[in-house]
DNA sequence: AACTCAGGGCCATAG
DNA sequence: CTATGGCCCTGAGTT
C-alpha cells in the first residue's frame, strides 16, 4: 500500500514537532529554518525564492490564483507560491545580484529586532494565567497581517503593487475579503509569534483544522499523563476540553464558509461559458476537507498516543466517513440565517440540489436524498457540535479494521468517546432518553453513504473527472488498489 | 579570535 | 531534462 501524500502529512509533523524553531514558515506552514530573505521562512521556500529571483522566473496558475500552500500541495502551483513568497513579505532586492556569499545583509537590525519581540511574547505567554490560552487560541483564529511585513516595511502591506513583475497578480476574488492586506501596527500584533499564516491564503489555511495551529489544541495537548486525560476527568470537567475544540471548529467552518464564497464569486463573475464545473469544485473543497480531517486527527491527543502505523490503517478506512459526517453535521447544525451560518457545506448543498440534481445520474441522485434525509434525522436529533466532535471520533477509532495493531487501546478510547457522548446527551436532553442511542443508529446510514459516496467518485475518476494529484484520488487508489 | 547565522551552492531525488 | 529541498560552505557582523 502506498500513501505518498499521508506519509508526507506524517513525515511533515515529526519535522515540525522537533523542539526548535516551533514557528511554522509564513508561505506553506512548514517548520522554518531561520531567517531567509526578509523573514522566518523554510528551507524549502527559501530556495524556491532564491531559484525564481536568480533565475527570474515567470510562472502561471492554471487555477485560479488560489491555490493552498501547504507542504503537501507548494509544489503545485510555483506561481501561487511565489505571490505568496512576495506577500508575506520575502524580499528580492535580499537575492544577491553578485551570487556572493557568506556575509551578511541590511535586514539584519530588523531581524533582530524581530527576535526581541518573540522573545517578549514568549516571556508574555509564560507569565501569564492558563486561561490566556483560550483568549489567544480565539485571537490566532482572527485573520492577521502578513507575519513580518510590519517589522520589514512599516509603511505598506501591498508589496505586490510595487513589483513591475508581479504587477497585475490579483489575488483571487473573495480572498481579499479574508486576508486583505490591513493596516497594522506592531501593537496590534505582538502576538504574531503563534498566529498562523493569514494572508492572501487564509482561508485556505483555515480549511485544515489545526494546521499549523495544532498546538493550540490546548484542552488534548495540555494532559499528557493518562490521569489528566479529558476523558479520565469526573464528568463535569468531560465536555470543558470538547467545548473548546467545537469552539475552534466552528470558527474553522465559518472561515470555510468565506473561501467557499469566494469561489462563488468566481464562478458568478465568469462568463457563462466558463462556468467552474460544479464537480471539480465540490472535489477541491473534498480535498481540502479532507486534509483538514487528517490534519485534525492527527492534531488530536487521542489519536496521538496510537501508533502512526495504526493511525494510517484508521484514516484510511474512515477517511469518507469522515467527510460526509462534517457535511452532515454542517448541514444539520446549520440555523436559519445564512448569512452568518453559511457554510461549505451548506453552499455545496444548494449548488448540489439547484444545479446538479437534475443532470444528476441515478447514484447521485440517490446520495443526495440519502443525505438529506439523514440530516434531516439529524435536526430532529437537535444534534449539536459537541456530539458531532464525539461522532467523529467514533468513527475514527474503529476496533474492526483490519489490520490495526493496537486493537485494545481503539477499542477503549472508542468506549470513552461512547461514554463521553452518552453522558453529553443525558446532561443536554434529559429528557430525551434515547437520543444517544438514536444517534449511534445513525452512523451505519452513514457508513453506508460513505461507501456509496467512494464508489461514486472512484467511477468518476475512472472517467478522468477527478484532480489528479489529491488526497480524495490517493485515498480512492488505496481502497482500491 | 571565535562564534553566529543568513545567503549561496551542491546534489540526490522526484517527476 | 528540470524543479525541489536538505545539507553544507562561506564570510560579514557580533561578542
Amino acid at each position: 500500500m502506498h500513501l505518498k501524500f499521508l506519509h508526507f502529512i506524517w513525515s511533515a509533523r515529526n519535522r515540525r514537532e522537533e523542539p526548535e524553531p516551533e514557528e511554522s514558515c509564513p508561505v506553506c506552514g512548514d517548520r522554518v529554518s531561520g531567517y531567509h530573505y526578509g523573514l522566518l521562512t523554510c528551507e524549502s521556500c527559501k530556495g524556491f525564492f532564491k531559484r525564481s529571483v536568480q533565475n527570474n522566473k515567470h510562472y502561471t496558475c492554471v487555477e485560479m490564483q488560489s491555490c493552498p500552500m501547504n507542504p503537501l500541495q507548494r509544489k503545485r502551483c510555483p506561481y501561487c507560491r511565489f505571490q505568496k513568497c512576495l506577500a508575506v513579505g520575502m524580499k528580492r532586492e535580499a537575492v544577491r545580484a553578485d551570487r556572493m556569499r557568506g556575509g551578511r545583509n541590511k535586514f539584519g537590525p530588523l531581524y533582530r529586532r524581530d527576535r526581541q519581540m518573540k522573545e517578549q511574547k514568549v516571556y508574555h505567554q509564560t507569565t501569564t494565567t492558563p486561561c490566556r490560552i483560550k483568549m489567544e487560541t480565539t485571537q490566532a483564529l482572527q485573520p492577521t497581517a502578513p507575519s513580518d511585513l510590519h517589522l520589514m516595511t512599516g509603511h505598506t502591506n501591498v508589496p505586490l503593487s510595487s513589483d513591475p513583475f508581479h504587477q497585475c497578480q490579483v489575488y483571487p476574488s473573495g480572498m481579499g475579503q479574508l486576508g486583505a492586506p490591513m493596516p497594522l501596527d506592531c501593537t496590534m500584533n505582538t502576538d504574531r509569534g503563534l498566529t498562523p499564516p493569514s494572508l492572501p491564503y487564509a482561508g485556505l489555511y483555515r480549511t485544515f483544522p489545526g494546521y499549523p495551529q495544532e498546538k493550540r489544541e490546548v484542552p488534548f495537548s495540555c494532559s499528557p499523563a493518562p490521569e489528566n486525560h479529558p476523558f479520565h476527568s469526573p464528568p463535569n470537567n468531560l465536555f470543558t476540553p470538547l467545548n473548546q475544540l467545537v469552539e475552534a471548529e466552528q470558527d474553522e467552518s465559518q472561515l470555510c464558509a468565506k473561501v467557499l464564497a469566494s469561489l462563488q464569486r468566481e464562478q458568478a463573475s465568469r462568463g457563462k461559458h466558463d462556468r467552474l464545473n460544479t464537480f471539480s469544485i465540490m472535489c477541491k473543497m473534498a480535498d481540502q476537507t479532507l486534509f483538514g480531517l487528517v490534519e485534525w486527527a492527527r492534531n488530536s491527543a487521542l489519536f496521538k498516543e496510537l501508533k502512526v502505523e495504526d493511525q494510517m490503517v484508521l484514516l484510511q478506512s474512515c477517511w469518507s466517513e469522515l467527510l460526509v459526517l462534517d457535511h452532515l453535521c454542517k448541514c444539520a447544525t446549520v440555523t436559519g440565517d445564512a448569512s452568518s451560518d453559511q457554510c461549505l457545506s451548506v453552499i455545496l448543498v444548494q449548488i448540489e440540489v439547484s444545479t446538479i440534481l437534475s443532470q444528476a445520474g441515478v447514484t447521485l441522485s440517490s446520495l443526495v436524498s440519502r443525505t438529506q434525509d439523514l440530516v434531516t434525522k439529524l435536526r430532529a436529533l437537535q444534534l449539536d457540535r459537541h456530539e458531532f466532535v464525539c461522532l467523529k471520533y467514533l468513527v475514527l477509532f474503529n476496533p474492526d479494521v483490519k489490520s490495526v495493531q493496537s486493537r485494545r487501546q481503539v477499542e477503549q478510547t472508542q468506549e470513552r468517546v461512547n461514554r463521553a457522548l452518552m453522558e453529553r446527551t443525558q446532561q443536554t436532553h434529559p429528557g430525551h432518553s434515547d437520543k444517544f442511542g438514536q444517534l449511534l443508529l445513525r452512523l451505519p446510514e452513514v457508513r453506508s453513504i460513505s461507501l456509496q459516496v467512494e464508489d461514486y467518485l472512484y467511477q468518476r475518476h475512472l472517467l478522468g473527472d477527478l484532480p489528479c494529484n489529491s488526497l480524495l484520488t490517493e485515498m480512492l487508489h488505496t481502497k482500491h488498489s
